[in-house]
DNA sequence: ATGACAGTTGAAAACTGA
C-alpha cells in the first residue's frame, strides 16, 4: 500500500490587474489555459457581478466570486477548489462603497484530508493626487486592511492577502525612484502602511524568495514605450501568514501576459504553496 | 513644454487610472 505521508497539495495561487475583465477575457483565459493557477485573485474587473463572461471561465473548471462594481474597481476570486466567501467588504470602512476586497475560504482536500487556504483579493487604492481626499482615502483603507489583517492572524491559518497594493515598497521596485518621489505610489506615507503589514508578521513571497533582486516589475505603464524600456514598478504582492509563509515553495512575475495583445498593464504575480 | 495610452460611459468629451 503506498503511503502518501504528510505531503499534501500544491496550490498555485496568482494575483492579476486585468483592466476591464470584459476587454480582457481573451487574454484571461489565454493565460488561465496555459498558467493553470488553481486559485486567482483579479483586481479592476471594472463590470457589475451580472455582466461578467462567467461561463467562459467556468467552462475552464473554475468557480467564481466577484464584488463588482460599474466602471471602477471591481475584485474577484476564482479557484478550481471550491470556496466559501467571508467578505465582500473590507470590514470597518462606514459609507465606503467601493468594490475593492473579497476574502474566502478554500476547501483544499487531499484524499480524505481537508484542509482550508484563506484568500483575499486586494485592490487598494491608488491615492493620487496626494494633496487631495484621494490620498486619505488610501491611507485610511492601509490602515483598515492592518486591522483585518491582524484579525486574521489570530486564525493561525495559511492565508494569503494578494493584490494590486498601489504600493512599490522600496526604491528598487521603481525604475526611476526620483521621478516617483512624490507619488501616492511611492510616498512614505504608504510605503509606512505596507511595512506596517510587514512587521505584524506577514511575508513578501516574492521578496522571500528574490530578496537580493532588484527592478523586478508588476506594472509598466502604456504611455511612452515603458514596456519596451522595462520601466515599470513593483506594485502588485502576494502578503503571506506564517502558515503559509512555511509552505512557500515558488513564487514568480509572469510577464508573459503584458507581453501578448492588447494587455493589461498589470501582468500576473504568482506562487505556490506546498499546503 | 506638452502629450503620450487605455477603458468606461454614452454619444462628445470627461473621468479614472498609475
Amino acid at each position: 500500500m503506498p503511503n502518501v505521508g504528510d505531503s499534501g497539495s500544491v496550490m498555485k495561487i496568482a494575483s492579476f490587474n486585468v483592466n476591464s475583465l470584459r476587454a480582457r477575457i481573451g487574454n484571461v483565459l489565454t493565460w488561465l489555459r496555459t498558467a493553470k493557477p488553481d486559485v486567482v485573485l483579479l483586481q479592476e474587473i471594472k463590470c457589475l457581478d451580472t455582466d461578467l463572461p462567467k461561463l467562459e471561465i467556468e467552462d475552464l473548471g473554475y468557480n467564481f466570486e466577484a464584488v463588482g462594481q460599474k466602471s471602477y474597481n471591481g475584485v474577484a476570486i476564482l479557484s478550481k477548489h471550491p470556496f466559501m466567501v467571508e467578505e465582500r467588504r473590507l470590514p470597518g470602512g462606514e459609507g465606503d462603497d467601493h468594490a475593492r476586497y473579497i476574502e474566502a475560504v478554500v476547501d483544499v482536500a487531499e484524499g480524505k484530508r481537508h484542509k482550508a487556504l484563506r484568500v483575499a483579493s486586494i485592490y487598494l487604492p491608488n491615492g493620487n493626487p496626494v494633496d487631495t481626499d484621494k490620498f486619505s482615502y488610501k491611507l485610511k483603507w492601509l490602515e483598515r486592511l492592518n486591522d483585518h489583517a491582524q484579525q486574521l492572524l489570530d486564525l493561525e491559518e495559511p492565508l494569503v492577502l494578494g493584490g494590486d497594493y498601489n504600493v512599490a515598497p522600496t526604491d528598487d521596485d521603481v525604475y526611476d525612484p526620483a521621478a516617483w518621489v512624490n507619488d501616492a505610489l511611492c510616498r512614505p506615507e504608504s510605503r509606512a502602511g505596507y511595512f506596517r503589514l510587514l512587521n505584524l508578521g506577514y511575508v513578501d513571497a516574492f521578496r522571500a524568495l528574490h530578496g537580493a533582486e532588484a527592478h523586478r516589475y508588476t506594472f509598466w505603464d502604456y504611455q511612452a514605450g515603458r514596456w519596451q524600456r522595462d520601466e515599470g514598478l513593483r506594485i502588485d504582492h502576494l502578503l503571506l501568514s506564517p502558515q503559509a509563509a512555511d509552505s512557500l515553495d515558488e513564487c514568480d512575475i509572469d510577464k508573459t501576459p503584458r507581453n501578448g495583445d492588447k494587455p493589461s498593464d498589470h501582468t500576473p504575480i504568482w506562487c505556490s504553496l506546498d499546503l
